[in-house]
DNA sequence: TTGCAGTCAA
């Protein structure tokens, strides 16, 4: 970096007697006027002329000026670090603050490293460190990652007498929380006296760092409790943050509506926040109204919105967006240029999919990722074109993933084509796939071809590595609530009132023609014991739940932490047609639409 | 004369 000289430098060499001696005697005076036109000052082009002033009325030693024309140089948004730091070095004695000043600066230009540095070095010249030091110095350690040294720093606070200033508390509660260690962050929450506004935020940030979105709503809940705090900007967006994830559409509008009522504007930020939680709590109409009316676009809202609808099954509505960005003359991303794959993917559009391919790489020069790659192998696969997707695999400029030869295992499942599921799983075997998933989907097909014993092969890699299907949640939101449900779940009060629902619906179910489809079930169990399984899947027991407790004709949302197997998908479309209602699916990948005995998904995902 | 959290996708 080029180091800007300081202004007549030499000069600076003048020792403090010979500085006292020519000083004004109106020396207060000077400091004043000093002092009032660093406030004003707005660049660093006046800010220079300030200090070749400050050189001309002698200040350049009084302690007090130097510290404010440093502070102003190191901390204003157009300050210049370098320039600070060699005004600093002519500092003959620094203190504290000023050292606070330079931690702060580097802190603030993300130069972490200095920081810390200029931390070991107050260290070493016998500079005590207070009140202010720490929150910079945490901030540092949380996020550079470095929680041992942060734990240290933690205990030298204690010593130091500092652990009961709020600053410092949140700080360090914020460097535990960034490094994933929300316990931590909780123990040092709980010895709190009098938590702020931060304190609240920087528990919920902590837990939402580590995804843990349903004790980021109880939290939320705890504070509005207390009472004491108006919720703010920032957290509302951590709020609604949460409640994309869990899919809790009435909390996320409430939280919208808040935002509203509270704030004169909305920013591109909050509003491209608030749109993600639109898109996947599932109400798209909401999402298009919201984008319609935004008062500003940028390429991630644009990249929200194609990515969203690709998710909803409107394919075309997302490419005919992609093409008004790219006249609005905004500059596509690989980020933007996934979401216009996965909705040839999720649309089916084969020749649409590859001519976007192309002009990727032509076009835009942007190298295509194994996510790219991911989304056309889909494709070729989905459209039985098992040529086309190995002659891809050939040409990558990297080794396929699990996740691609998964994608082509899928479609050779609908496709019942068992040679080239053999071809993929031979891959997928040698990458070693810890997947649960993967297994049963060899097993079913190899025993959909009658060769028992590969079936049982594939079955028993699961048993003998410990592999266990992910635990199925999901989430339902009735009564302005979210409820969380796991299979055979009997945590909730009102669970034996949901169990005899679950019969209600089955009597009628079989009545409708609906079999249990056993064949995704991983347990080593007979098949009896398998349809008791299903029997209680948690999407069935949010499903009862949601018809006993959200008004008829009223759709019904539902989040799933998993890829949805087919027995669910399959009993999710006969319960549209027998209780009348649309039922929303959000699964890992996609959003399955019911209605009527149908689903968007077109039956496949 | 100084301080904490601070946001949107795969």
């Amino acid at each position: 970096m080029i180091r800007v000289p300081i202004l007549h430098q030499p000069q600076l060499s003048l020792s403090r007697e010979d500085c006292l001696q020519i000083s004004h005697p109106n020396s207060k005076w000077k400091e004043k006027e000093c002092v009032s036109l660093l406030k004003k000052c707005k660049a660093m082009k006046e800010l220079k002329k300030i200090h070749g002033q400050m050189l001309k009325l002698e200040l350049l030693y009084d302690s007090f000026c130097v510290s404010n024309f440093l502070a102003t140089c190191a901390l204003s948004s157009w300050g210049d670090m370098d320039y600070a730091s060699i005004v600093f070095s002519h500092i003959d004695d620094p203190g504290t603050f000023e050292f606070n000043t330079m931690i702060r600066g580097h802190a603030k230009s993300f130069d972490f490293d200095r920081a810390l540095k200029l931390f070991v070095e107050m260290l070493e010249r016998g500079i005590s460190p207070d009140n202010f030091t720490y929150p910079f110095i945490l901030k540092a350690c949380a996020n550079l990652g470095l929680m041992k040294l942060g734990r240290k720093i933690h205990g030298q606070v204690f010593k130091l007498g500092f652990h009961d200033d709020l600053f410092v508390q949140n700080s360090l509660m914020n460097m535990y929380g960034r490094c994933g260690n929300v316990k931590d962050s909780c123990a040092v929450f709980m010895g709190i006296q009098q938590k702020s506004a931060a304190s609240w935020s920087a528990l919920v940030t902590a837990h939402a760092n580590l995804g843990m979105w349903w004790e980021c709503l109880e939290i939320f809940g705890e504070m509005m409790i207390e009472g004491s705090f108006k919720a703010e900007e920032s957290i509302l967006v951590s709020l609604v943050s949460a409640c994309t994830h869990l899919g809790a559409l009435h909390l996320g509008k409430s939280a919208h509506g808040y935002l509203l009522r509270n704030l004169s504007s909305l920013n591109v930020i909050v509003e491209t926040c608030l749109l993600d939680m639109y898109i996947k709590c599932g109400s798209i109409e909401n999402a298009v109204t919201l984008f319609n009316n935004m008062s500003a676009k940028n390429l991630l809202s644009y990249s929200v919105m194609i990515s969203g609808l690709a998710m909803h099954g409107s394919g075309h509505e997302a490419l005919m967006l992609f093409s008004e960005m790219l006249e609005q003359g905004i500059e596509p991303d690989d980020g933007v240029y996934l979401g216009v794959l996965s909705a040839c993917r999720h649309s089916g559009l084969v020749e649409e999919g590859l001519r976007l391919f192309e002009k990727i790489k032509l076009e835009h020069r942007i190298q295509p990722t194994i996510q790219h790659y991911g989304c056309i192998l889909d494709l070729l696969g989905r459209a039985a074109k098992f040529d086309e997707a190995f002659n891809l695999i050939e040409e990558m400029p990297m080794a396929p993933n699990v996740v691609v030869w998964r994608s082509l295992l899928s479609a050779a499942r609908i496709h019942f084509n068992l040679e080239i599921g053999e071809r993929v799983a031979r891959n997928l075997m040698q990458l070693g796939s810890d997947n649960a998933g993967d297994y049963v989907m060899m097993s079913n097909m190899y025993a959909r071809a009658q060769k028992w014993t590969d079936a049982a092969a594939a079955r028993s890699i699961v048993a003998d590595r410990g592999l266990d299907q992910a635990a199925g949640l999901s989430l339902v939101e009735a009564r302005k609530k979210v409820y969380r449900f796991v299979s055979q779940d009997k945590s909730h009060c009102n669970w034996e009132e949901v169990y005899e629902m679950i019969h209600q619906m089955e009597w009628q179910l079989k009545f409708e023609g609906y079999v249990p489809d056993t064949s995704e079930v991983l347990h080593n169990v007979d098949e009896e014991e398998k349809k008791q399984r299903l029997k209680y899947h948690s999407q069935k027991l949010a499903l009862a739940f949601a018809l006993l407790h959200t008004p008829e004709n009223t759709d019904i949302r539902i989040v799933r932490n998993v890829r949805m197997c087919r027995d669910t998908h399959a009993y999710t479309k006969f319960i549209s047609v027998i209780y009348n209602r649309k039922i929303t699916v959000r699964d890992r990948n996609r959003f399955h639409h019911f209605n009527d005995g149908t689903c968007s998904c077109k039956d496949y995902w």
